[in-house]
DNA sequence: ATGATCTCCTGAGCGC
DNA sequence: TGCGCTCAGGAGATCA
């Protein structure tokens, strides 16, 4: 399930093969995705890759002629491949390039984004600060806590609030900032928004340093899976003992996700 | 306007 | 062994 580091992890990887380089051929498979974009996606043959950007979860690509929108969503995958290798089931777009190589989008569950928009399009102006970006301070979250009403949980997996949060790190962050999942965002103590906000920065600035998270499906555009899984403290814990009081981690739904966090340390 | 709930989709894991 | 059931969850749509 990649989140912001996960998806960051793919980014540069994309950026170091991709930038420059022509997409000469285009074949978008036949399954329907949650949403089309303005363009058909055949209209991505041609076109040059100027830069690949990110905010939040969504892939920018900037094009010589648009804006290739892609969001992973639970189980997409961009991989590299040669031609005449054999294909993965779910396959819903292959890019050849100008150098041989190809590109395929593989998303068996279909909860991801590919969409083509003009060029100068906005497509992400509905989410909120990035949260790697230098814009998203604590000053930044605060005024978004302030606003909201709603369990921290879901304030934190919310992406008009702060983008890239997915439910791996909402948990992790909530539990190194000692914090309960069902607190009202609006009631998080003045003196606690900072060790929020640098808890969130933190997790994920550790995870992408270890390539991400893998549990079943993520990997990045070269098939390997990230390394940051044994660091986690509470996520897909359930029982185990919490690494800093020891009480047994718990789990709960939230808005139908999973929570899991320590009912001892976190308040 | 906001928060809560529903919906999309397939594969993995489980019990029998 | 294999079948059917449940569950996982990001984000947009819809409901209250």
């Amino acid at each position: 399930m990649p989140e912001l580091p996960e998806v960051e992890t793919i980014r540069r990887g994309l950026e170091r093969e991709i930038v420059g380089r022509q997409i000469t051929h285009a074949a978008p498979g036949r399954a329907k995705f949650r949403a089309a974009g303005p363009r058909p996606l055949r209209e991505l043959a041609g076109q040059h890759v100027v830069a690949v950007a990110r905010h939040g979860k969504f892939l920018l690509w900037d094009l010589s002629d648009g804006t290739f929108v892609v969001h992973l969503g639970m189980t997409g995958r961009i991989l590299f491949a040669h031609p005449g290798e054999a294909e993965p089931r779910h396959t819903h777009l292959v890019l050849e390039l100008d150098d041989g190589r190809l590109l395929r989008f593989v998303d068996p569950r279909r909860f991801g984004v590919l969409q083509l928009f003009r060029r100068g399009a906005d497509p992400v102006a509905h989410l909120g600060l990035d949260a790697l970006s230098p814009d998203f301070t604590w000053q930044a979250l605060a005024c978004q806590l302030q606003a909201s009403r709603a369990p921290l949980k879901a304030f934190l997996l919310d992406q008009r609030r702060v983008a890239g949060v997915g439910n791996i790190y909402a948990c992790e962050a909530l539990w190194r900032s000692r914090l309960s999942p069902r607190r009202e965002a609006r009631h998080v103590a003045a003196s606690r928004i900072a060790l929020l906000h640098d808890a969130i920065v933190g997790v994920l600035r550790e995870s992408l340093a270890q390539g991400g998270t893998s549990f079943n499906d993520y990997v990045n555009h070269l098939g390997e899976p990230g390394r940051y899984l044994p660091q986690l403290a509470v996520y897909a814990r359930e029982g185990n003992p919490c690494p800093r009081c020891g009480d047994a981690v718990r789990r709960v739904a939230q808005g139908g996700r999973s929570t899991f966090y320590c009912g001892r340390c976190q308040r």
